[in-house]
DNA sequence: ACCTGAACACCGTTCAAGT
DNA sequence: ACCTGAACACCGTTCAAGT
């Protein structure tokens, strides 16, 4: 081998410790949980002295900040994905809102990292905050369009995103931590979100409903 | 003072103890957050050696276990307290989600210990399991009953139960953790879920929409 | 430039010993 | 019955020193 394929655990030490670290802990993080994360068993991990990784973030939440960062750009990902040359907005939702719980199953670790309260405020870590903004602004696209062509009422867009949102992410965030069924491995997301969704759909719909005052 | 009405902090130490230790423990998660939290902290709080807590708690996660139980029961407490002398199930229903979202922005400690992931499984914490059974079980009832007064479509009560359930999950999670705004502190919530809900509530209603299938 | 080893102030948990 | 103090194996973080 040339000087550039070269040992992988060789490289590892010189060339991308960084991202090796990253993989560790999200490794580490699916197995022992959040809580149970050390950054000394990150580097154990990873082969290297327990004070190796301060030289590639600051402190045990900088290197936490990385991984939801780089989840949210993953969750972006995911939901364009699944658009991806879906034309009518409807289902362009619905797809939405099916990749972030079917994301949040299948990244369970990435998932956590990113709402953990840790990150309460996302304004000091700039990259994270703009990940997760983007992210989020393809909910918002998806039923501003809905509403451009006539299918969601008009009027407060930002109030049905919210709801939309607070509602994969109310079915994420159960699934992931038990206390909604997974009935058949991760399809199940799915059928709560359309479950769900069809539910608030209705209230989305543009045809005013009929009155029946509550 | 008789025997009886001893200085507070000596009937701590041979009082309750672990009634003090439980209370520490919550003011302690509210100030650090719970990945913050350690029993010696606890401890040093109530005026107590380290290793005292062991006497009334396994472990960590025991003392948080019994935190949770409590939880449950204040939030069922409050779910009550705010549907008491409302007839009327579809407001019962309102008051009842309005009512589990304040009380995470009320209690946040609580709620964040309630649905820490460390007790993804509550088999092992009977107790917890029960409490946290009760709760779930009023927003079960008010969904019944709107479908049993013919307010909501009948069929599959479960997935209403789980919607509605997902919906305000996700309004108090986002909240508590600062993803949604906040308008005006607490009453936000409600406006939130006031807003939320009234779009899901139009797909709960029983007139079957006009078709428009998507 | 990148990594190491010792050091410090913390943890959770156990256990013999005290009252 | 309830609590303490010492002990052990961990942490996060810092820093001088090595290559």
């Amino acid at each position: 081998m040339g000087p550039v394929a070269t040992d992988e655990r060789t490289a590892y030490h010189h060339g991308d410790l960084r991202g090796a670290l990253l993989d560790a802990a999200l490794q580490l993080i699916e197995s022992e949980g959040l809580a149970g994360l050390s950054l000394r068993a990150v580097a154990r991990k990873v082969g290297v002295s327990h004070a190796a990784p301060y030289h590639h973030f600051a402190d045990r939440t900088a290197l936490l900040a990385a991984v939801a960062e780089e989840g949210f750009q993953a969750l972006h990902g995911a939901m364009l994905a699944r658009t991806a040359g879906v034309a009518d907005p409807r289902q362009r939702l619905r797809e939405t809102g099916i990749g972030y719980v079917r994301f949040a199953l299948e990244h369970p670790a990435h998932f956590r990292v990113m709402f953990s309260p840790e990150f309460r405020e996302r304004s000091p870590h700039p990259g994270l905050q703009a990940a997760a903004a983007a992210a989020y602004g393809l909910l918002e696209e998806a039923i501003v369009e809905c509403q451009r062509r006539g299918y969601a009422r008009p009027g407060d867009a930002d109030a049905m995103v919210r709801a939309a949102w607070a509602l994969v992410h109310g079915i994420a965030t159960l699934l992931l931590d038990g206390h909604l069924e997974r009935e058949e491995g991760l399809r199940a997301g799915e059928e709560q979100v359309l479950a769900a969704t069809a539910l608030l759909w209705e209230g989305l719909k543009s045809r005013p409903a009929p009155s029946d005052p509550v």
